[in-house]
DNA sequence: TTCCAGGTGCATA
DNA sequence: TATGCACATGGA
């Protein structure tokens, strides 16, 4: 166990397999802020506050078994890059940059909403936009604003989200938050790979790359390798015997090796290719 | 100024 | 089923 929890507080005693910088600039989530002294991270109408004492991490909130979930502090990263490392020594050089990364676990509409509005736009503008979402449509918190509900979504017409940067996928999430009205997220985490992203398709704005994401950060399914532009460039510098730009061949071909541990490996490795071309 | 960003939708063959 | 192009916007 890394983590203890005293009343508000959890306390990471153990930081091999967590760091925030890693956990948050991995491209996985877009709702945190960087404050002078801490990270502060929201998630539907929860805030967490984490600050770095003495070598540990304090996560400050009004629900620490949120967090925890939110986190994945019950699951062992020093085994997973263990296996990683040794099946592939190739990952050392990403897993060692990455070491502190850890898959969160988020809440399923938002990342639905956050990722169709991340399709062909660049971190720092989707984390602008949804910053602005929270802020226009969200519930006013203590110090902060929640992610909008359902409810509060289906108020917001086409101009209002393109006032918000969101250019043409405005009307993609127009349509898919219609859809999404009497419709019952729970029902996705029981279905079975294959049907699921048959079912995620069905949203306007979801095509394979935006439904491994929402799999994988918002339903818990670690067996989806998300290829991206970034994804494709990694793929052609170590697995390609000639150039490969097909990416539904790409993700078929990395899912079927790395298996249950693809999310894992998408990460550690997205994270280390982007921060080595942006510096 | 041009290129690029965690791609998708749609028309066409 | 596969290919090619249009699509808003702003940072680099």
């Amino acid at each position: 166990m890394i983590y203890t929890i005293d009343k508000n507080c959890i306390t990471i005693n153990n930081t091999e397999s967590f760091n925030i910088a890693h956990i948050l600039e991995c491209g996985q989530v877009f709702n945190y802020k960087k404050k002078e002294d801490c990270y502060e991270v929201y998630s539907k109408n929860k805030m967490a506050k984490i600050y770095e004492v003495n070598g540990k991490y304090k996560i400050l909130t009004d629900d620490p078994t949120y967090f925890v979930n939110f986190f994945d502090l019950n699951t062992n990263y020093e085994e997973i890059k263990n296996y990683l490392l040794n099946k592939y020594p190739f990952l050392k050089e990403a897993i060692n940059f990455g070491y502190g990364i850890r898959i969160l676990n988020q809440d399923t509409l938002e990342m639905i909403i956050s990722f169709i509005m991340s399709a062909n736009n660049n971190i720092p503008r989707i984390k602008k936009s949804i910053s602005l979402l929270c802020e226009k449509y969200g519930t006013k918190m203590q110090g902060y604003y929640s992610f909008p509900s359902l409810k509060q979504l289906s108020k917001i017409t086409k101009e209002e989200f393109e006032q918000i940067g969101l250019g043409y996928r405005s009307e993609q999430l127009v349509k898919t938050i219609k859809l999404l009205q009497n419709y019952d997220l729970d029902k996705l985490k029981n279905m079975q790979e294959s049907e699921l992203i048959e079912e995620l398709l069905k949203f306007s704005g979801v095509g394979p790359k935006v439904a491994d994401c929402i799999m994988l950060f918002g339903l818990g399914n670690k067996n989806v390798f998300p290829v991206d532009t970034w994804i494709e460039k990694v793929y052609n510098k170590y697995f390609a015997k000639e150039k490969q730009e097909n990416r539904k061949i790409i993700r078929q071909n990395l899912t079927k090796e790395f298996k249950e541990y693809s999310g894992y490996a998408q990460q550690y490795l997205f994270y280390y290719e982007r921060s080595a071309k942006i510096g």
